[in-house]
DNA sequence: AGCACGCCGACT
DNA sequence: GTCGGCGTGCTC
C-alpha cells in the first residue's frame, strides 16, 4: 500500500461554539479509517486543545491549505455515534437556533469531551465498560429533595419503595389503570398519550407494567424514563432495581460523580442498559435500541435548561418520539397547558387515572383569610388551632413558604432603609446560621440572585440608627415562631438551605417517616414524592403571590403546588385537611382545587389564554441582552427590531423592554419578546432574522430563547 | 464561547 | 513612565 496515492483527507468537526456548523481539519493516513462520520477526536484549537465529533469526511476543504490543522489524535476506543442521532441533534440545534456541536458536545459526559482525560488515555472507556454499574447511584442523596437513605427502616405503608434490594412482585392494576395500560399498548408506533392522574392514583405503576412489556418484546429494546431533577430519589432507583431485575438500568443525573455518569452513559450509548432513568439531560444521550419513552411529571419546569442551549426535555422527548416513531407518554396530576390542550384537540391521547389507590378521602380544603385576625408569627387563629388539633392527634403537621431564610429583608425604621443588593434589582435576604443547641446565632444578608453576601452593618447605613429589623418572614423564622406557639412539638425545617449538608435532606425526610417528626417547615421541596403516613394537616402560608403575579403561568405553578401539596396529607386514609392562608379565597382556582377537578381549572386558564392571545394559542421566542448600561441593551435590541422593518404576517415583535429582574451581578438586562400564532413563520423569521442581529456592533451579549417559561 | 490584540486611565 | 480596563475580531 502506498500512502502516495492516497489523497490527503480531511474531517469536518463539530465543536461546542456557538459559532460556524463545523470545522476542518487535516486527517493523516492512519487516522482516515478510524476517523468516520460519528467519532470522537481530539483537535487543535486556538492555544489548546478540545474534543470534536466528526460530522463528516471529505477528500477537500474549501479552505486555504495553510488555516487547516491536523486532527491531533482519533478516539479509536469511543463509541461512534449514530448517524440518527446527529439527525435529532440536528433538529434541536435547528428548534433553538444553536449550532450542531453547541447541542451535541455538551451532551456528552464531562469527562469524556475534555482534553485532558481523553489525552491521560489509551484505556479511558475501557475502563469505563469495565465498571459496574453499581448502587453509587442510589446513594448519593445531595439531592435538594433528599430522601430516606437506603439503610433506614422503612415505615409501614411505604414499603414498596423502601425495599430496593429483593426483587418484587409488581402490584394489581386497579381497572383504571388497566384501562390506561391497554390504551399504551394500542400504540405501536409514535403516538403521545398524556396520562393525567391525581396525586396517589398509581401513574409510576402504569408506566412500570407498560416498560416492562416494551422491553420484555425485543432483546435488545431500551427504555427511557425522564424525572424530574428532584425526582430522582433513591427511593426510584431503588423501586426500578427491585422491579426490572435482570434488566441493566442506567442512571444519568447531573449530580452524579463524573466517572459514575461516564460509565452509565456509555451503557445506555452502547445497548448494554435496557432502562435509562434520567433528568432532562438523558434525553441527549443516544440510546440505539430506544423504543418507549416516559416523561413523568412532565409539567416540570425542571424539564427546561435553564442555561446554555435552553431545551424543554419534554418536547425533544415527543420530538425524539416522532423520529424513532416510537410511543411516549407524558404523565402528571397537573399536566402543562400546552399538553392539556394538544389532548383536547386529539393531537395526544388522554388517558385518566381518576381514583387514588391506596389513600382515604381527599383532604377538606379551607382558606382562612388572614385580613383582621389576630396573626401570630404569621399564622391565623384558625390556622393554629388545625395544628394543635392534628398534634394532640398525635398526626403529623406540614407548613409551606416559598421563601427561605429568615426574613426576605432588613430595614431600619426610623429612615426606611432596605438591605438592597449593590449588583441586582434585588433585596438581600437576611439568613441566620447556627443558633442550635446553644451555639450562638449568626446572621448575614444574602442575595437570592447574584449569590452576593454581606454582614449585618451593627448601624443602618442610611442614618446610624442601631435598630435593624427584620421586614416579613422566611422559612426561618417560621420555624421559630412554631417552635414558640408548639414548644412540644418536635419540628423539622427542609428547604435549600438544610438540603446544601450532603445527606441533611434526606435525614430530616427519614425522620419524618419514622414519625419522629411532628412539624415538618419549609419550601416546595417539601412537596414532591413523599408520604408521611401520619400527615393530616396541610399549611399553605402564603398562597396570594402565585394569585395575581405578572408572570402569566403563575396561577397553573401553584395549581400544580397546591394539588401536589394536598396529595401528601390523608394518604394513609386519615380524614384530613389543607389549609390555604389566601385574601382572595373566593378565586376560581381555588374551587377547583377543593373539588380537585384539574380539568375544570384547566379549562378555565385555557381560555383565559386564548382571550389574551398567550401560549398555547400563541408561540413565542425570547431575546435577551446583557450590557452594563440599560440604554445600551435597549439600544441594541432597537436596532434588532429594525433590522425586522417588515416582518411577515402574524410575527409581532414587541418593544424592547427591561427584564423584570433588570440589573442581575452588576449587569442591565433587557428583552424583546416575539409572538406568532403558528410555529413555521416564527422559525423561518428567526433564521433569517438572527444572522443579521449577529452582526450588529456593539458590545453586548445577547441569545434567543425558544418557548420562554418566563417572560 | 475563549483568547489575543489594542488603545486610553491611575499607580507600583 | 507602566499595569490593566474591556471593546473587537478570530478561531478550521
Amino acid at each position: 500500500m502506498s500512502a502516495a496515492a492516497s489523497p490527503p483527507a480531511y474531517a469536518r468537526v463539530l465543536l461546542d461554539l456557538p459559532v460556524g456548523e463545523a470545522f476542518d481539519y487535516r486527517l493523516g493516513p492512519d487516522q482516515v479509517p478510524p476517523a468516520v462520520p460519528g467519532a470522537w477526536v481530539v483537535v487543535p484549537w486556538g492555544s489548546g486543545q478540545r474534543v470534536g465529533l466528526v460530522a463528516s469526511v471529505g477528500s477537500s476543504t474549501e479552505l486555504d491549505e495553510e488555516r487547516v490543522r491536523e486532527v491531533t489524535e482519533v478516539l479509536a476506543d469511543a463509541p461512534v455515534l449514530p448517524a440518527d442521532w446527529f439527525a435529532f441533534l440536528g433538529f434541536v440545534a435547528g428548534y433553538y437556533h444553536r449550532t450542531l456541536g453547541e447541542v451535541a458536545l455538551p451532551a456528552l459526559p464531562k469527562r469524556l469531551r475534555t482534553p485532558p482525560a481523553a489525552r491521560a488515555r489509551g484505556s479511558v472507556f475501557a475502563r469505563l465498560r469495565r465498571r459496574p454499574l453499581g448502587h453509587e447511584a442510589d446513594r448519593q442523596d445531595t439531592a435538594r429533595a433528599g430522601a430516606a437513605d437506603a439503610q433506614a427502616p422503612a415505615p409501614a405503608g411505604a414499603a414498596h419503595l423502601q425495599t430496593p434490594r429483593r426483587p418484587e412482585a409488581p402490584p394489581t392494576l386497579n381497572p383504571h389503570q388497566q384501562a390506561a395500560l391497554a390504551g399504551l399498548r394500542e400504540a405501536s408506533g409514535f403516538r403521545v398519550s398524556l396520562l393525567h392522574g391525581v396525586t396517589g392514583s398509581g401513574k409510576t405503576e402504569v408506566y412500570l407494567h407498560w416498560l416492562a412489556e416494551v422491553l420484555a418484546g425485543r432483546p435488545d429494546a431500551q427504555a427511557l424514563l425522564l424525572v424530574p431533577e428532584i425526582g430522582l430519589t433513591p427511593q426510584l432507583t431503588g423501586l426500578l432495581r427491585a422491579r426490572f431485575a435482570g434488566v441493566p438500568l442506567a442512571v444519568l443525573h447531573s449530580e452524579l460523580p463524573d466517572a459514575e455518569r461516564a460509565a452509565h452513559w456509555l451503557a445506555a450509548v452502547e445497548g448494554r442498559a435496557r432502562l435509562v432513568v434520567g433528568t432532562r439531560l438523558a434525553v441527549l444521550t443516544p440510546l440505539p435500541g430506544l423504543a418507549a419513552i416516559v416523561v413523568d411529571e412532565e409539567h416540570d419546569a425542571s424539564f427546561k435548561q435553564q442555561e446554555g442551549v435552553r431545551y424543554s426535555a419534554r418536547d425533544m422527548a415527543v420530538a425524539l418520539a416522532a423520529r424513532r416513531d416510537i410511543p411516549v407518554v407524558l404523565g402528571s396530576a397537573t399536566p402543562s397547558l400546552e399538553s392539556w390542550r394538544a389532548a383536547q384537540t386529539g393531537r395526544y391521547r388522554l388517558l385518566s387515572l381518576p381514583d387514588r389507590v391506596h389513600a382515604g378521602a381527599w383532604p377538606r380544603l379551607r382558606r382562612i383569610d388572614p385580613r383582621r385576625q389576630a396573626m401570630v408569627h404569621g399564622l391565623a387563629p384558625d390556622t393554629r388551632q388545625a395544628i394543635s388539633d392534628a398534634l394532640a392527634r398525635g398526626e403529623q403537621a406540614l407548613v409551606f413558604m416559598n421563601r427561605r431564610g429568615f426574613a426576605p429583608v432588613l430595614h431600619c425604621e426610623a429612615c426606611g432603609w432596605l438591605s438592597a443588593c449593590e449588583h441586582c434589582a434585588a433585596f438581600r435576604v437576611l439568613h441566620r446560621d447556627g443558633g442550635g443547641a446553644g451555639a450562638p446565632a449568626r446572621y448575614r444578608l444574602q442575595c437570592h440572585h447574584c449569590g452576593g453576601q454581606s454582614r449585618v452593618p451593627r448601624a443602618c447605613p442610611g442614618c446610624g440608627n442601631v435598630d435593624l429589623g427584620p421586614l416579613g418572614r422566611g422559612t426561618q423564622r417560621l420555624e421559630d415562631g412554631l417552635r414558640e406557639l408548639y414548644p412540644q412539638a418536635r419540628i423539622a425545617r427542609l428547604d435549600r438551605d438544610v438540603a446544601r449538608h450532603r445527606g441533611a435532606a434526606g435525614e430530616v425526610i427519614a425522620a419524618a417517616h419514622r414519625g419522629e417528626v411532628d412539624i415538618l417547615v419549609g419550601t416546595q421541596m417539601l412537596a414532591k414524592g413523599h408520604d408521611f403516613q401520619r400527615l393530616s394537616c396541610v399549611v399553605v402560608v402564603d398562597a396570594d403571590s402565585g394569585l395575581f403575579s405578572a408572570d402569566f403561568r403563575a396561577p397553573e405553578r401553584l395549581f400544580a403546588l397546591l394539588m401536589q401539596v394536598a396529595g401528601r396529607a390523608g394518604r394513609a386514609g386519615l380524614a384530613s385537611e389543607v389549609l390555604i392562608q389566601t385574601r382572595f379565597g373566593q378565586h376560581p382556582l381555588f374551587d377547583a382545587l377543593a373539588r380537585h377537578d384539574f380539568a375544570a381549572f384547566a379549562d378555565a386558564q385555557l381560555a383565559e389564554r386564548h382571550q389574551a392571545g398567550l401560549p398555547p394559542f400563541m408561540h413565542q421566542a425570547l431575546m435577551r441582552v446583557e450590557a452594563r448600561q440599560l440604554d445600551t441593551a435597549l439600544a441594541f435590541l432597537g436596532q434588532a427590531r429594525e433590522l425586522a422593518a417588515d416582518p411577515p404576517a402574524g410575527l409581532t415583535l414587541f418593544d424592547p423592554v427591561p427584564m423584570p429582574m433588570a440589573r442581575l451581578a452588576g449587569r442591565e438586562r433587557a428583552q424583546l419578546l416575539l409572538e406568532a400564532p403558528a410555529r413555521a413563520p416564527l422559525h423561518a423569521f428567526l433564521r433569517e432574522w438572527l444572522p443579521a442581529v449577529a452582526s450588529l456592533k456593539g458590545a453586548v451579549r445577547w441569545q434567543i430563547e425558544i418557548d420562554p417559561l418566563e417572560i
